[in-house]
DNA sequence: TCAATCCGTATC
DNA sequence: ATACGGATTGAC
């Protein structure tokens, strides 16, 4: 901040690197400027930055000093250096820089997700960090899996072991990912683990405090609020930590000799990220592992197809248990049919009953799975269940108001006089019953006994291992607490799944399995009477899955399948989102890599559109490079309507 | 021929 | 947003 006048350059390197804080796809590079002598010492890489840039005062970052530049004209002085901090190391930069080009976005943008908001306080605060070495973990919980302890020990030993891990039914994940953190740390290095939610890194954070103690790792969320976020993002950058754990934005933590990134159930779609350019945290973290030379490991009940298709593809090895241990651990899984006319009380088919009754006979609780209200608001026959569509333009019917009459959500119309084409029935109910409602309904049918429930309002972590009926959506499922040497629920209800199985989404039935062996790995092995009674057709494949607990099969064949239709992560595909004419032009300035399928355009939101392009996986960084050169020309020219690029966006048809 | 003004473009 | 360069205009 010295006046315009006095100012010289520092001595040596007096040129500054900087990454402007802009999001503009055309100014997506460094700019450079003069480092005054009087900001010598603290402008080093890292620290965030002001300096005027075409006229106005914006926050960058300092990428780097050099002796010289290429630009022609005159540099301008940085006008000041924010803070002696240097947040942003060299591998954020350059895995920051990786993400922008996979996902067709902006520097800047990254790493407004990388790296937390400064908070002045939170820097001079001290952070305490407990002395001594960290042992090793004791490997024994890995032992059900054959290739579980050689990965623990590749860890240990300074390699780079990646893996895709099934879990077994039952089985403690937090205290897994905990001993393959703590093998890692044991050898030296540091670890970033990433779960999906607050809860399941409550859970994580428990193992971990056990297992590799207090005070050696940082667990960041959003939750937390701002000064606390930095502080501890800040022990992190400062090597204070050998591992970080927490949610989606975790996944750029900085981590300084990083060994190992793992990821709890990477098919949860928590993992996407809304803002631009989009990533996914999966591709993140595998991006750094590569990038790092770390070990990966991505575990879960359920199997995405990505991580399939990183098996498939040589890049990571299985880590799962013999099918026979699976069977020894697995509940017995029974699918039925849902037929109005067996319904032993409101909701329950009467195998779902039987099941229920059973077990709370035994002392045991019981989960019932329920898919979230407003999931899918729209209405079913009340006597046959089959979806009600629009007689005028086959559109899915919706509820208004709980009681008005059923209306077309495409073309507005009101389905009066609806009668159901496979049973002539002509009462329609709500497709999908809320978890309260649902709850009521148990209660009357198990007089009695306790009714709990869990979902998004209000997530119950455990409950006691006893008689109680368990109401939970998906993903807010309680953990019985283990009493003994049982644990886990008599039985699981999955109900109203065919809610998840007819949603036209390309991963339904993926999506569906991973629910569903969220709520079935929380029951008893079969032996020890745990059943789970899914309300689902047998003969379709998730279902199949289920009864087998072989998500890897179902995962297989979704991949082949994907293949086949051309979807990722088979290729890469990009959607582009906005009005006609600003999709055009982009379009009409792209220079698209040789060989690009056009698709579309698909209606979207209103007045918009969506334009779909799919290259094969080798030319997804061409695809990507050729939108963000393209994106660059439109906002050169201040074009007005904005285009939203997606690469490989979840939700695809 | 030259200053005043406009417009497009780059932004260090 | 603002600054700059080149083109354009209009007065001498």
């Amino acid at each position: 901040m010295a006046t315009r006048a006095a100012r010289e350059p520092a001595p040596v390197a007096p040129v500054a690197k900087v990454c402007v804080d802009v999001s503009l796809s055309h100014l997506d590079r460094p700019f450079d400027y003069l480092v005054p002598a009087e900001l010598d010492a603290v402008a080093v890489p890292g620290v965030r930055v002001r300096v005027r840039f075409a006229g106005q005062l914006v926050d960058g970052y300092l990428i780097a000093r050099a002796d010289g530049s290429a630009h022609p004209g005159r540099l301008t002085y940085l006008d000041r250096v924010v803070s002696p901090e240097p947040v942003l190391g060299p591998e954020v930069v350059a895995l920051a820089r990786a993400v922008a080009q996979r996902y067709a976005g902006t520097l800047a943008d990254v790493l407004r997700l990388a790296v937390p908001p400064r908070h002045a306080r939170a820097e001079a605060a001290s952070f305490d960090v407990p002395a001594g070495p960290v042992g090793a973990p004791d490997p024994a919980g890995w032992a059900a899996y054959p290739a579980g302890r050689p990965y623990l020990a590749a860890l240990a030993d300074g390699r780079a072991p990646r893996a895709v891990w099934t879990a077994l039914p039952g089985e403690d994940w937090p205290a897994r990912l905990a001993e393959a953190v703590t093998a890692t740390v044991h050898g030296g290095r540091g670890a970033v683990v990433i779960v999906a939610d607050a809860t399941d890194l409550d859970r994580l954070d428990a193992a971990l405090r056990t297992t590799l103690g207090e005070g050696r790792y940082v667990a960041l969320s959003a939750a937390l609020g701002p000064a606390e976020r930095y502080r501890r993002f800040l022990a992190a950058r400062r090597g204070q930590v050998p591992a970080v754990i927490g949610t989606r934005a975790a996944a750029f933590a900085p981590m300084r000799d990083l060994g190992l990134v793992a990821m709890w159930d990477d098919g949860d779609d928590l993992f996407a990220e809304p803002r631009a350019p989009y990533p996914h945290a999966r591709e993140v973290l595998l991006t750094r592992a590569q990038q790092a030379g770390a070990g990966a490991l991505l575990g879960g009940y359920g199997r995405s197809v990505e991580a399939q298709q990183v098996l498939e593809s040589g890049w990571a090895r299985e880590i799962v248990a013999p099918r026979q241990t699976v069977r020894h651990r697995a509940p017995a899984v029974t699918p039925t049919a849902d037929d109005p006319r067996d319904q032993a009380s409101a909701r329950l088919p009467s195998l779902a009953w039987r099941a229920a009754r059973d077990a709370l006979a035994a002392g045991a609780p019981v989960l019932v799975q329920v898919p979230r209200r407003g999931y899918l608001p729209s209405v079913a026959c009340a006597d046959c269940r089959t979806p009600a569509r629009c007689p005028h333009c086959h559109g899915p019917l919706a509820l208004p108001s709980a009681a008005g009459t059923a209306e077309c959500r495409w073309c507005g119309r009101a389905a009066a006089g609806y009668a159901c084409p496979e049973c002539g029935g002509r009462r329609l109910r709500a497709a999908v019953v809320g978890a309260r409602r649902t709850a009521e309904e148990l209660g009357r049918a198990f007089p009695g006994v306790p009714v709990r429930t869990s979902g998004r309002d209000e997530v119950l972590g455990t409950v006691p291992a006893e008689a109680a009926v368990v109401v939970a959506t998906p993903g807010a499922e309680p953990v019985p607490v283990r009493s003994g040497d049982s644990g886990g629920y008599g039985a699981v209800l999955l109900l109203d799944t065919w809610a998840l199985l007819t949603r036209s989404d390309l991963r339904a039935g993926e999506e569906a399995l991973r629910r569903w062996l969220a709520a079935a790995a929380l029951a008893r092995p079969a032996e020890q009477g745990g059943r789970v009674v899914v309300v689902a057709d047998g003969g379709l494949a998730p279902v199949q899955a289920l009864v087998r607990f072989d998500p890897g099969w179902l995962a297989g064949r979704e991949l082949s399948e994907r293949r086949e239709l051309g979807f990722p992560p088979a290729v890469r595909m990009a959607t582009l989102t906005g009005t006609p004419a600003a999709v055009a032009e982009l379009l009409s300035v792209a220079r698209l890599p040789e060989g690009t399928d056009v698709l579309g355009p698909v209606p979207a939101a209103e007045g918009q559109e969506r334009m779909l392009l799919r290259v094969p996986r080798s030319a997804g960084l061409a695809l990507a490079g050729a939108l963000h050169a393209a994106a660059g020309v439109r906002s050169a020219k201040k074009a007005a309507d904005p285009v939203r690029i997606q690469v490989d966006p979840l939700a695809l048809l």
